[in-house]
DNA sequence: ATATCACCTGGAGTATACTCCATGTCAACA
DNA sequence: TGTTGACATGGAGTATACTCCAGGTGATAT
């Protein structure tokens, strides 16, 4: 796959789909001979798990070095286990903080609906 | 109440609080006659509803604006509340998309976890 | 053959959200 | 009365994550 077909299948801009392999959030994509991307399945995974991480705020430090890890082959397996744990652990935590914020702003928008009804009530008796 | 008592409550920094105000995301705090900031009641509940909102990554020019409609009185209740309800979209959709990730990492690291026993026990037999 | 087009690179620029710093003031205490 | 400490201001600096751009290459269509 080019990289244009895989910017449109993850809507990721090209820029960025080179920033990410630059900087090492996703391993070195195959190139053809005249030196042009050419991504694979493979590509196509880390693509989509950087997309998916990143999305929900996982910092691109800690995706590098998940991906570092990777590619040093099956004896980091346990400190792969332990960052992803730590992650899960952050995320269930923002999950929650988001979960109140949302309650948070239920109330508010019932609180507001509410002091609206009431003062187009008051308008009501004084024009009335 | 000082700025450091403030920032002692809501776990800001003194800068980040004299930031907040500087920027229109909390009304004007009000002074001592010498200058210092005095945070009323009022004060502190914006505080506390900023830290809320940006916790879950509301970005700081919606909740200027929502503070810039505060003070405008009730004609803006109708926008608030829409500004509001957006927010409130765009924040169900992010805990979605987190939940689909956290999802994601449980897979991982169960794979993971299977893996490794695979290995060892690989290991063990090589080994035996 | 040449023009076009997608792609390449390295480096600079931008947006967001703080965070730090130099310098200055004021109140209170030794 | 001098020094300490908390607080003030405006502006510069930092971190994170892209995003843009100038200049160049190679394959393909006219």
């Amino acid at each position: 796959m080019t990289i244009s077909e895989v910017s449109q299948k993850y809507g990721l801009s090209q820029d960025t789909l080179r920033y990410y392999e630059r900087i090492g959030l996703i391993p070195k994509v195959e190139r053809t001979k005249s030196g042009i991307r050419n991504y694979t399945e493979e590509s196509c995974g880390w693509i989509s798990l950087v997309k998916c991480m990143r999305s929900a705020g996982i910092p691109i430090d800690t995706l590098i070095e998940y991906c570092a890890l990777m590619q040093q082959g099956d004896d980091t397996l346990p400190a792969r286990k332990e960052l992803l744990v730590g992650e899960r652990e952050k995320l269930i935590m923002k999950i929650e903080e988001m979960q109140k914020t949302l309650e948070r702003l239920n109330k508010k928008i019932d609180w507001l609906d509410m002091t609206n009804q009431q003062i187009c009530w008051e308008k009501e008796k004084e024009s009335a």
